[in-house]
RNA sequence: GGGCAUUUAGCUCAGCUGGUUAGAGCGCUACCUUGACAUGGUAGAGGUCACUGGUUCGAGUCCAGUAUUGCCCA
């Protein structure tokens, strides 16, 4: 077989994709086995793949198909998020480029569009999954507006609404004046921005040149101030409290209230009250019983009640209304201000709280359980640390506001038969509707006509938190859902704990009873070499795609996952990818190596490979125990790392090296096929991480006769018992081999060369690997003596001391120099343990293994100096 | 402002219940090319474990404080 030297992954992974699909081996229905189930965070329908999108699915990738190789029964659900607010931020824009402005369309009609677009550009992404290699059961994809999960979707609202869980509410939200919708508090964006802060001082009615001053940032909301409010132990103020001020340009008269709300040490000590137009000024009004009066259109424009200013922009007001207050005598002094600004996650507009009228679902009881459960581990979460910041939200949960104004989404179930606000009925179908609106009337004359539906739609993450259990049709049907629920692992980003994993859980345990997967695998995020969030606008965020072309579908999965523990961001740099590729290669030429030997059935296997046969053998047991620590930890980086040096350092490295015939000729037949045992074993735990590159080389090392012989369905390796002992026995041997190589090194001996050891051995000298390191270092013979060896380079491990004799003209200084070091090492590390046995408290107080250990290590220390001592003398 | 984390080699990270003068990968340095692979091999250098105090026979590991960086919440 004639194997370039490069692996070429474009020649592998269209094939081997094609070929499991083919197979089938991605697709699962319920049988007897165990099932290991994964839902897919659902991205955007018409989103692209970013690196986030990357390191979250080769996450779930590795873990599935671990899981398809131990043979359980693995479905990895993949789907899309219809995405509410951001696809139709996007159908706008497009519209917008087209000269089409969205309230120039009916509803029918823009929804025509959106869909237009969606079947467009949905799916796109998935496209690009199966770049990667997902092993999705893509016969069940799912899309949160299809026809049955939508159905699902408003079966919950119904059923959440009849148990009077969901009500209509007058509640202060956060508004978008761009999106013209309400926002959930997840959905608003903090940051410190740069402003002005306003002193502006207000008139106290019935005295005479007495003034009460405020401090703000937002003064174009005094037009709608219904209270000014002191703290009740402010000296300052307590002889105005029950007085009223008079409010500037509008000059409306408003009491002097007095709540120990007020922060004593901001501004001036006094609060202007605008109940309209601030969250706390909001509840402080409820608490007063103050008015509350909207100075401010839902467009971001000013309203009627601002009088002059109406119309003009709530930014520009905030310009112009001060000039006014100056020339009135009431603006005291401006000054420079930072203070946060709560922005819009999809418009990027500035936050308006804003009274309105909208749906919620109350959250206190429904979420009891869901906290429950992740405080006591029967969700556990990886790293633990979220824990904490989830119970922080989970027991300040605050009521949810699911709707929104917008188009593209689920209707809400409300149907209107009068003009009052109350007068509606919630229900599955319009049928149903018409039919409750007449007995509710007792109009039985009543149409459809005669109803309105709610022109609201519902907050995405509403359809999303029944997504594990709906991908099943759970709600409606019990077969697969009763499978495979509760999911095992989910895997997704920290930062939508709470709009959708915690959501999750709750609808989890409502419907099913019980949470809805064991595990979930927190991620991090995806930052640029410095530091920086990888972001479209930023520019900083490579292409998926383009970086599997250059290294490999295979090589960018190892360098996702080289340096991402969970919950830790991900400093991603491309030299990760490369070394990825270049660990593809390095298998693909071992591979190559093992294919190209010739075998002779009659050669007797060398005693050198025969040891390093059973070395690997016992190694990689000792491996396959680590790894299955590391998976049940949650540990992948460490996984991936535990398994790369296994196959690069440990096989390749010193097993290939061990038993490598001369050039030119044949192997061994015992050889050759312990090998080829060896290397699928390697091949299997590589799988999970690089499986385009694994499942090529796989079909190489034997005849492979159908489907079921793929490596993406072989079965794991099974763990044994191993020798530790062995283990042991090889690391001490290896420290020899090095010892060689080290004098081949210092004194310019090529490796042709053939050397000759002389040892004194002390105690468990492993005598039965002298073969294999005399393989390893061309060795023309090993000579046990009991004598020192007079000149000749040496080298002591434990109480071992090997010589290897002089050659012709070598560098006595710079031997000497080397001993010399050496000693001065051990004669501090000595120093160091004689410190430890020589306190009495340490002698007494210390567990008698411990001391034992340190006497064993002076033993040591002194044995060697003696002879590095000795070796000095022989060298001067 | 409140809460939660982080701080160990040039970089990215391990280091579990305190007990080898601290480990890995990458990078770096030296040497090595008819031989699976230079996307490679062999070897080497590199750390007062953020700082200050404390507990202990013994602290990277526990406690307190300070600083640092980051995240979440208000």
């Amino acid at each position: 077989m004639n194997i370039p030297a490069q692996y070429d992954p474009s020649l592998t992974e269209d094939k081997w994709y094609a070929h499991w699909l083919e197979a089938g081996h991605f697709h699962s229905t319920p049988d007897d086995r165990e099932p290991y189930t994964v839902v897919i965070p659902p991205p955007n329908v018409t989103g692209v793949l970013h690196m986030g999108h990357m390191l979250n699915n080769t996450i779930q990738d590795v873990l599935v198909r671990r899981a398809r190789m131990q043979g359980k029964n693995a479905c990895w659900v993949p789907g899309t998020d219809h995405a509410s607010i951001a696809t139709e931020a996007k159908v706008v824009r497009r519209l917008r480029d087209k000269g089409i402005k969205k309230s120039d369309l009916s509803r029918d009609e823009f929804l025509g569009h959106a869909w237009e677009w969606t079947h467009e550009h949905g799916g796109i992404i998935l496209e690009q999954l199966k770049k990667l290699g997902a092993s999705c059961d893509w016969n069940r994809t799912r899309f949160t507006m299809d026809e049955g999960y939508y159905k699902g979707v408003i079966d919950t609202f119904v059923e959440f609404h009849e148990k009077g869980l969901i009500y209509r509410g007058v509640r202060m939200v956060n508004w978008d004046p761009v999106a013209l919708t309400a926002l959930s508090d997840e959905e608003v964006i903090h940051t410190e921005e740069h402003g002005k802060l306003y002193y502006v001082r207000y008139a106290v009615l019935g005295e005479e040149d007495r003034w009460i001053t405020v401090a703000t940032t937002r003064p174009e909301t005094i037009m709608g101030d219904t209270a000014i409010c002191v703290h009740p132990d402010d000296e300052r103020y307590k002889d105005l409290v029950g007085k009223k001020a008079v409010v500037p340009v509008v000059n409306r008269e408003v009491p002097i209230i007095a709540d120990d709300y007020i922060d004593l040490e901001f501004g001036t000590g006094c609060l202007k009250v605008t109940p309209a137009h601030d969250m706390n000024d909001y509840e402080l009004g409820q608490k007063h019983g103050l008015p509350t009066i909207d100075t401010i259109n839902a467009d971001g424009t000013m309203s009627a009640e601002a009088g002059s200013y109406e119309g003009m922009d709530r930014f520009e007001c905030r310009k112009k209304f001060p000039e006014e207050l100056e020339r009135l005598g009431n603006l005291v002094k401006v000054e420079d201000y930072t203070n946060k600004v709560g922005r819009s996650e999809r418009t990027n507009a500035v936050i308006e709280p804003r009274l309105s009228l909208q749906w919620f679902l109350a959250m206190e009881e429904l979420s009891k359980p869901a906290l429950e459960a992740v405080m006591n581990d029967t969700v556990q979460f990886h790293p633990p640390k979220f824990k904490n910041s989830y119970r922080h939200w989970m027991e300040n949960v605050k009521d949810w506001c699911i709707s929104r104004q917008l188009w593209w989404g689920h209707q809400i179930p409300a149907w209107f038969y009068g003009v009052g606000e109350d007068e509606y009925v919630v229900a599955r179908t319009e049928a149903e509707a018409l039919e409750q609106a007449r007995a509710k009337t007792g109009n039985a004359g009543l149409t459809m006509d005669d109803l309105r539906q709610d022109e609201d739609v519902m907050d995405t993450w509403f359809s999303s938190w029944i997504w594990p259990i709906q991908v099943f049709d759970g709600l409606h049907k019990e077969d697969e859902v009763a499978y495979y629920y509760p999911t095992n692992d989910l895997v997704t980003a920290p930062e939508i704990m709470f709009f959708w994993v915690a959501r999750m859980i709750i609808s989890g345990y409502h419907f099913r009873g019980e949470a809805p997967f064991k595990n979930v695998y927190y991620t991090g995020i995806v930052r640029d070499k410095k530091g920086r969030k990888m972001s479209k606008s930023l520019g900083n965020s490579p292409d998926p795609i383009d970086l599997m072309k250059e290294y490999g579908a295979d090589g960018v999965r190892v360098g996702m996952l080289l340096t991402s523990p969970a919950g830790n961001d991900l400093p991603f740099d491309d030299k990760l990818c490369e070394q990825g590729r270049n660990f593809a290669n390095k298998i693909w030429n071992a591979s190559r190596l093992v294919q190209g030997w010739e075998v002779d059935e009659a050669k007797a296997q060398p005693e050198a490979a025969a040891t390093a046969v059973a070395w690997m053998e016992a190694r990689s047991q000792q491996a396959m125990e680590e790894l299955d620590a590391q998976f049940a930890g949650f540990r992948l980086s460490e996984a991936l790392m535990t398994t790369y040096r296994l196959v690069w350092e440990e096989y390749c490295s010193w097993y290939l090296e061990s038993i490598k015939p001369p050039f030119g000729e044949p192997i061994d037949g015992a050889t050759k096929k312990a090998t080829l045992v060896l290397f699928e074993r390697m091949l299997k735990l590589l799988h999970p991480f690089m499986p385009f590159l694994t499942e090529e080389v796989w079909h190489w090392t034997s005849e492979r006769k159908g489907f079921e012989d793929d490596l993406c369905v072989a079965s794991w390796p099974e763990r044994s018992a191993f020798d530790r002992d062995l283990l042991d026995q090889i690391e001490l041997a290896k420290e020899i081999v090095t010892g060689i190589r080290n004098i081949r090194n210092d004194n310019g001996i090529a490796n042709k060369e053939k050397l000759e050891l002389k040892v004194q051995a002390g105690d468990g000298y492993p005598v039965h690997l002298e073969a294999w390191i005399a393989h390893l270092t061309n060795l023309s013979g090993v000579e046990h003596v009991t004598e020192k060896v007079k000149g000749a380079f040496g080298f002591v491990l434990g109480t071992h001391r090997f010589s290897v004799p002089f050659g012709d003209g070598f560098d006595i200084d710079a031997e000497r120099a080397k001993v010399q070091k050496d000693l001065e090492y051990q004669q501090g590390f000595l120093r160091s343990v004689r410190g430890k046995l020589s306190n009495e408290k340490f002698v007494s107080g210390a567990p008698e293994q411990v001391v034992e250990n340190e006497r064993k290590k002076e033993a040591d220390a002194l044995a060697k100096i003696a002879v590095l001592e000795e070796k000095l003398a022989d060298l001067s």
